[in-house]
DNA sequence: GCGACAG
DNA sequence: ATCTTGTCGC
């Protein structure tokens, strides 16, 4: 692979993603999350697109698709390795989200250009990342401890913020992927957080993706309804 | 040259 | 990311 051609892809492809509000709705009707996981050693992507009802916060609807990895994990290049598999799983869903968390930067990266703005431009929807860990940017530690919440800044611009979700855990970094205003990704992220370090939309991709028990048990007890 | 480094 | 044992706090 060419990793500069691939800078330059993202760079022309960031100069398109857009930072602010862009069609989401204030009370929207279904809240996306996206997250991958592998399987054999890597040699299987396996993304997860989960719908959520709003302001329940239900999962109403999953689909998973499965297809060899291609490309392997270099920071910086995450969307390359994840987004075929997750526009595989966009494209089985029988409806689309308002608004769409993906697990990964959108804007706090080197070039702009994360996974949740990859994706969110390749599907034409608003979308937030949120992370785990920082790829990009600085944050004032002392306001963190301090506020609970700090921005997360380059040199050239606001890129997001570092929020701590949960007492006693590791901040999440949120930032807009595309169609999203750095102030809009976090109340968003806020108002879907329900007493876990992790946002709903992505806790239950995550547990779709990793087939945690909690989504196991959810399976089973929908199995009974049908 | 050295450290940093989403998932 | 994934694997895996023990430990800690609510």
């Amino acid at each position: 692979m060419d990793l500069a051609a691939l800078r330059a892809q993202q760079q022309q492809l960031a100069s398109q993603v857009i930072t602010e509000d862009c069609g989401v709705p204030a009370e929207p009707q279904l809240i996306g999350g996206a997250d991958v996981g592998f399987e054999q050693q890597g040699t299987v992507t396996r993304a997860a697109l989960v719908l959520l009802s709003w302001p329940g916060l239900t999962l109403v609807e999953y689909q998973v698709a499965r297809i060899p990895t291609e490309f392997p994990y270099i920071p910086g290049y995450l969307s390359f390795r994840e987004c075929p598999a997750l526009v595989a799983a966009w494209e089985k869903l029988s409806r689309q989200p308002d608004l769409l968390f993906v697990d990964g930067q959108g804007i706090a990266h080197p070039r702009q250009f994360g996974v949740a703005s990859h994706f969110g431009l390749l599907v034409d929807t608003p979308t937030i990342g949120v992370a785990k860990k920082r790829l990009y940017g600085t944050s004032d530690s002392e306001r963190l401890a301090h506020d609970g919440v700090a921005p997360l800044l380059s040199s050239e611009r606001s890129l997001g913020w570092v929020w701590r979700s949960k007492l006693r855990c590791l901040p999440l970094f949120i930032s807009p992927g595309h169609r999203v205003h750095p102030d809009t990704a976090l109340a968003w992220v806020q108002r879907c957080t329900r007493g876990y370090r992790l946002p709903e939309p992505t806790r239950w991709a995550d547990a779709v993706a990793s087939r945690r028990p909690a989504f196991i048990r959810w399976q089973e007890k929908m199995r009974q309804v049908e």
